[in-house]
DNA sequence: ATGGGACATGTTCTTAGGGACATATATGAG
DNA sequence: CTCATATATGTCCCTAAGAACATGTCCCAT
């Protein structure tokens, strides 16, 4: 039940509508924390209802901006430093490569140049983010230096994959793939 | 749905039964892939109520033993070359980062560095098993070159979020955390 | 003025995941 | 012989996730 917590922690960066908590769950946080709107709008609701946020201010198109209250911001703090960190990891790349010795070597060659491909890039896009923040576009908040903290995670571990990926298409097949 | 696939892979190295690959799935795959035994007991039964698998074999306390039939085979193959890559992540010690802001700087450090412990840990618990296999401990059979392939992934990930662990702990506070 | 697109918030339905509960059997230690 | 433990297979129930559907509103370009 992260998603509470991940909502709880942007709307403490200040006032937001469930519209632009769904965009930022869509760029940087889309790649390591999904979520659609669907899911934010009920959750907004049930915080709402538990007295964690409250309705900041209703603007045209039925808009209507949360803010944190003091029992929101306790509890994220009390979740950030109290409770056991999460580390699971369901890679569905991971688990097909336990499988590659059921491929055909050159429909692997071609998927692994694919996937180092997939990773470059998404690393690029990360990389393009972190120098966009050292260049100061996004101020020199605390919430964005975390942000520039989570984005080095980002470029860090697309970059292992990406080299991942070209060292695996060198590894010799051992055997017959039957 | 790739559970489904999982199992009909981990199927075609060899006949075995629910409880077997609810240990497969704890041990490497649980890393990449969890799923329990309830999960892996009904999508066996659907797999084979299908005909993509079938009872190989029945033994002592009610074991049963399944086997990949040809159209288990086909749909795992098909799955591996035709169908997407899924590359979601869903990684609650980044969301968590994005948050760093809000945790008193003593919390974060201690945080940092026993994350930073967690994932050298991992990554030498893999390190260790992809020199077990470099001994020939498992054999050279293209199932665990595969299984090799899979844990140097698992070996440079943890690595890449140990050290990222480490330099975010170098990174200053920027800000007075309030 | 009108129609298309972006803004904005929801509901509904199905499946996936995971904790708790339940049960039966074989084996080995004392 | 008996009891604990490991083996082995399942069910039940609740929540999470995500695709599809539904609706209303504001703004701008033509």
């Amino acid at each position: 039940m992260s998603l509470r917590h991940g909502l709880l922690g942007l709307l403490a960066e200040g006032p937001a509508s469930g519209y632009d908590l769904a965009g930022r769950f869509q760029e940087v946080l889309g790649g390591i924390w999904p979520a659609q709107h669907p899911k934010i709008y009920a959750e907004l609701n049930r915080l709402a209802g538990e007295g964690l946020i409250e309705v900041d201010s209703e603007g045209p198109r039925r808009r209507k901006a949360y803010r944190i209250t003091d029992a929101g911001l306790a509890e994220i703090r009390s979740w950030l430093s109290e409770s056991a960190v999460d580390h699971t990891m369901r890679l569905q790349f991971l688990l097909r490569s336990l499988f590659f010795w059921l491929m055909d070597p050159d429909d692997l060659r071609r998927h692994l140049s694919r996937e180092a491909e997939y990773f470059a890039a998404a690393a690029a896009t990360y990389r393009e983010y972190a120098a966009r923040k050292d260049r100061g576009e996004f101020g020199t908040s605390p919430q964005t230096q975390s942000m520039r903290v989570t984005i080095e995670a980002g470029v860090r571990l697309h970059e292992a994959l990406a080299e991942w990926a070209r060292w695996a298409a060198t590894v010799p097949p051992a055997a017959p793939h039957e």
